[in-house]
RNA sequence: GCGCCUGUAGCUCAGCUAGGACAGAGCAUCGGAUUUCUAAUCCGACGGCCGGGGGUUCGAAUCCCUCCAGGCGCGCCA
């Protein structure tokens, strides 16, 4: 299967080859504006291996090419450049036929047949809150889940909660000393927070040396609790699910929100009974051996034994300065231990060709050592870290600990209530208006992030994640709502049928043409690179040139019937595009706003 | 100290993977458009030594070096 503007560079590619002309696919690209042409070709690499002036070059190609029997009415030598341009009509039906093939799929490829791919996304911890630090996280993932699946690929989406480790020896440690059953009854979430910010807080004020009452300081006490845990002590286990039992409610709520689902949801605690396989198989291999712990990184504490020693896996042949730690000095596990068990688990299980890690970049590092570790491991499936930005405040990095945090559930109900405010004077009914604002709402603080290359940091702003007008989620809903508008206005309940021939194309119209066209390349372009915003941009200007469209040219009451039935399809079409592409951004469009 | 990322208009960002045609948007500001397919819209104006310097090239926002600024990371947290 393929697309207009493919098959279009395809057409370019062998008038060319037809010359001798070697070019590469990549080199055909979207025309400035201000040319006069759509697709350009710079022929300045071809004419440095031929020495011969490019302009020259341009030239003598322009005076043997044909364009007899392709998509072209006309291609011009301009300085450097082929500039060629589409015959409107042969653009039309070529677009038109790729669309009314499968309107409902139109822009799917099936590139993905028979291969899967696992992506690791959301993942927040248990017993803290979840914080608009966990969105980006959230909403990249589904967005990659959408795109990929609309390739053709089997995904599988894992919510690998963190509900393991030693914070749940902190905070096992902190509700025996503090806790209140009633209290965590009564507000879970916030109980678990009080419990872990004074945890730190006490711990802090401990400090290095002195020694709280009992000869056990109080970080060694929490990872006494965490080994406790881990060994299957039944009061840890049985608070420990507790815990779980809570968070996991408080999640499912946000992620109904969102309109977020996930494949499998299999916390670290799932691989608990795998990690000393994996620390056993590693040793054996002799890609990890045993060693006694620097000093220096066991800080201060109080209870060194001599024979104590952790395991771990050198990489330095791997170029990579730091071991990667399997087992603590006191037995118990770490988060890259789980994390190999649960690769592991991954790869044995549904056979991926590549496992995606959407996840922050400040773990760049440690996804080095890991996807290096996994290599020695013996295990050839790519380990990418789809890494972005963090979000910051602006008196700072979010600190649960510190209590400095912006609940995402706040965000949510913020969003929705801005959109709200914009609804209230349409003649909707209650339930439509808040099912109005929720998908605008929800749209915005996604489209927000969306919209935007991952990698750059993101300081927290309510205004510029709530905007609801430029380039926002909002306006590509409106500009949606507006081909429903005329289509519900056009008088039949029948979606319109491709025209068989077009009229003259208004100069508003092209570009509609264009942008449909290439719609699924920017899919393909944002599942190679693994971002979202090469679809979000290229709808955005869709939405643009349709908005314009929408200005001035009439289509219910366009000059001709033949007109009329054609701008319809046009519209339908330009309708279709946004709500799908949307879709593949987890945004949700509405008939009305 | 070492490593990675970022620096484009007053603010927020595209463009950098594979160097090419006068660097594009949104917000903000100012001016205009509505008895019309809903103005969450449209049109126009204003606004940029693309962080600084050097290099490669016919050509650099894009590649290389260097400096500056900000962020993040660097063995028993996740």
């Amino acid at each position: 299967m393929s697309y207009a503007l493919a098959r279009a560079r395809g057409q370019i590619l062998s008038l060319l080859t037809s010359q001798n002309l070697e070019l590469a696919e990549s080199e055909i690209r979207e025309a400035a504006p201000g040319h006069e042409a759509d697709l350009a070709v710079p022929l300045f690499r071809l004419a440095r291996e031929l020495s011969q002036d490019p302009a020259l070059l341009a030239r003598s190609i322009v005076s043997q090419l044909s364009l007899e029997g392709t998509m072209f009415a006309s291609v011009r030598a301009e300085g450097g450049y082929l500039n060629f341009r589409f015959r409107p009509e042969a653009l039309c039906q070529e677009v038109v036929s790729d669309f009314s093939r499968n309107p409902e799929g139109y822009g799917r490829s099936e590139v993905g047949r028979g291969r899967t791919i696992v992506i690791d996304f959301s993942s927040p911890n248990i017993a803290k809150p979840f914080s608009v630090g966990h969105l980006r996280s959230t909403i990249i993932g589904q967005a990659l889940h959408n795109i990929f699946s609309w390739l053709g690929y089997r995904v599988i989406g894992d919510n690998h909660l963190g509900d393991w480790g030693t914070q749940f020896g902190k905070l096992l440690c902190a509700y025996e000393l503090w806790g209140s059953e009633a209290e965590l009854n009564r507000n879970p979430t916030s109980h678990l927070l009080e419990l872990y910010v004074r945890f730190h807080q006490e711990a802090d004020a401990e400090g290095g040396t002195r020694k709280a009452e009992g000869g056990m300081s109080l970080e060694a006490r929490a990872r006494e609790w965490f080994r406790r845990l881990e060994q299957g002590d039944p009061a840890a286990r049985s608070r420990w699910e507790q815990f779980v039992a809570l968070s996991t409610r408080e999640f499912n709520r946000i992620y109904e929100l969102l309109g977020v689902r996930f494949d499998v949801t299999l916390g670290e605690s799932f691989y608990s009974d795998r990690l000393e396989g994996v620390v056993r198989r590693a040793l054996e291999r002799g890609v990890a051996r045993r060693e006694k712990p620097l000093a220096a990184a066991r800080g201060s504490d109080e209870d060194v034994r001599p024979d104590e020693t952790v395991v771990l896996i050198p990489l330095d042949e791997q170029g990579i300065a730091v071991p990667l730690i399997l087992q603590k000095s006191d037995g118990t596990s770490l988060y890259a231990t789980r994390e190999l068990a649960t690769a592991e688990y991954r790869i044995e299980t549904w056979h991926p060709e590549r496992i995606l890690y959407v996840v922050g970049k400040e773990q760049e590092f440690y996804f080095r050592q890991f996807s290096a570790a996994m290599k020695l491991l013996g295990h050839d499936v790519p380990c990418i870290h789809v890494s972005f930005g963090l979000i910051r405040l602006p008196q700072g990095r979010i600190s649960t600990r510190q209590g400095r945090v912006i609940l995402l559930e706040d965000v949510i109900n913020e969003a929705i209530s801005r959109a709200a405010a914009v609804v209230t004077d349409r003649e909707l009914s209650a339930e439509e208006k808040a099912e109005i604002s929720r998908k605008v709402g929800i749209g915005a603080i996604k489209y927000a992030d969306l919209s935007q290359s991952r990698i750059k940091e993101v300081v927290f702003d309510w205004d510029r994640m709530l905007s609801l007008d430029g380039d926002s989620a909002p306006y590509l809903q409106y500009a949606y709502t507006r081909t429903r508008a005329i289509l519900r206005k056009a008088g039949t309940t029948q979606p319109p049928a491709p025209p068989t021939a077009w009229p003259q194309l208004t100069s508003e119209e092209l570009p509609l043409l264009k942008h449909i066209a290439a719609f699924p390349d920017s899919i393909v372009a944002a599942a190679e690179s693994y971002e979202p915003h090469r679809i979000a941009n290229r709808l955005y200007r869709l939405a643009q040139d349709f908005s314009l469209f929408y200005d001035r040219v009439p289509v219910l009451r366009a000059e001709t019937p033949q007109l009329r039935s054609a701008r319809l399809y046009l519209v339908e079409m330009v309708g279709t595009v946004l709500r799908l592409g949307l879709g593949l951004l987890g945004i949700e469009v509405a008939e009305r706003m």
